[in-house]
DNA sequence: AATTGTGAATTGATTCACAGCT
DNA sequence: AGCTGTGAATCAATTCACAATT
């Protein structure tokens, strides 16, 4: 099977679209129209539409999507059926607060386990896993474990994210302000909090 | 003075060469080429060069930049040469870990007062105002701030951002995974945690 | 009548290729 | 010789306009 191309900013889109499907279909809505579901992810209705024919064809013309086939189709091609393990890396204050943020459960990521230098749960509540960093490698190889969260500080960020990569980690999706060097291969996504605070603030002088 | 049209994501760029400015600046370093501050920006010479170009031209051919120069050039178009000032609103795990969050006043943002249903103060080391939602509108006006940081659960999202604008914030952060509605002139810059790591996911199949 | 699907047109962003300075 | 500045070319994404289908 070979891989459609999608366009990168239509893949962004279709997490929103997808996660509109889900509260449709945990209130029992069958069908939707693009134009309906464009609004919830704050698009235009043609942009859903052409966004969909990059992968087929799912509506039926005068009336709308069939809002289980779609979602089904669109969790199929966003490849995460399962519910998908991820690790996170750096038990600071960001750190500790993406691990109880409840949003990424939500849309199907489920956090096994964290790691950081000083690994004292700050959650007894919580149930989860928490390692040192000397443990990382063999936890992400038993489990096969691809994707990563990591939260350091910047000074840190490419020594750990070295340590993840011999480990196996394929995707992360990274907090601190830096660059990070990578092999081909490996998938770094920034998010990067006082960048965006600057942009916006760009937006409104 | 007509404000000059740069594209967005130059915009967004600009912001990580501005970081990259600061950095040398810090070091002494007096001049820098394009090729140098694009890397450390992760982008292409060109595309930096180009960026420049919607605003001036700085550069010494031959030479390269003048760091202090560009700086303050730079500084100048992202329109923020002083401190400022921002409130955050939501107290919850993650709004306590923005609130302790240094990268924001590295980049010249002040978190200088945090608003929540239930205002005790969460750090009292930390000397920062943590107030209840009812004194929101008054502390904006009375001190024309003009952005702020959103990181309340999705239910009430829009609710609060209905007060932010009545108070007068012009941009909002917006944490929550919710589509806001806000009215002309009031921009929202969206940070959606699980759409982030989804969309990582999709690239590492 | 309503709504999808999609080529064509448009708009926006990036990269190239090289002229122009120091 | 080295590096910037930029028009032209290319590539990518969005929107339009409307035919096709139920």
């Amino acid at each position: 099977m070979s891989k459609l191309v999608i366009p990168r900013k239509a893949v962004y889109r279709l997490s929103l679209y997808h996660r509109g499907l889900q509260r449709l279909k945990a209130n029992r809505v069958s069908t939707v129209s693009s134009a309906a579901l464009a609004k919830a992810a704050g698009v235009k209705p043609t942009q859903l539409r052409k966004d969909l024919t990059y992968f087929g064809q799912f509506g039926t013309r005068g009336l709308g999507y069939n809002v289980d086939a779609l979602s089904a189709k669109v969790t199929e091609v966003l490849g995460h059926a399962r519910l998908q393990p991820v690790i996170l890396v750096g038990l600071g204050h960001l750190g500790s607060a993406l691990l109880r943020y409840s949003g990424f459960a939500k849309e199907g990521f489920e956090i096994v386990a964290a790691f950081d230098l000083e690994p004292r749960n700050p959650f007894p509540e919580m149930e989860i896993n928490c390692l040192g960093m000397e443990r990382l490698k063999d936890y992400v190889r038993g489990r096969d474990i691809r994707m990563a969260i990591l939260a350091v500080p910047a000074a840190a960020a490419q020594e750990v994210v070295k340590q993840l990569v011999e480990a196996g980690i394929q995707g992360v999706l990274n907090f601190s302000p830096t660059l990070l060097q990578v092999p081909e291969g490996v998938v770094v996504n920034n998010v990067d909090l006082a960048i965006e605070l600057e942009y916006l603030s760009y937006f409104i002088q």
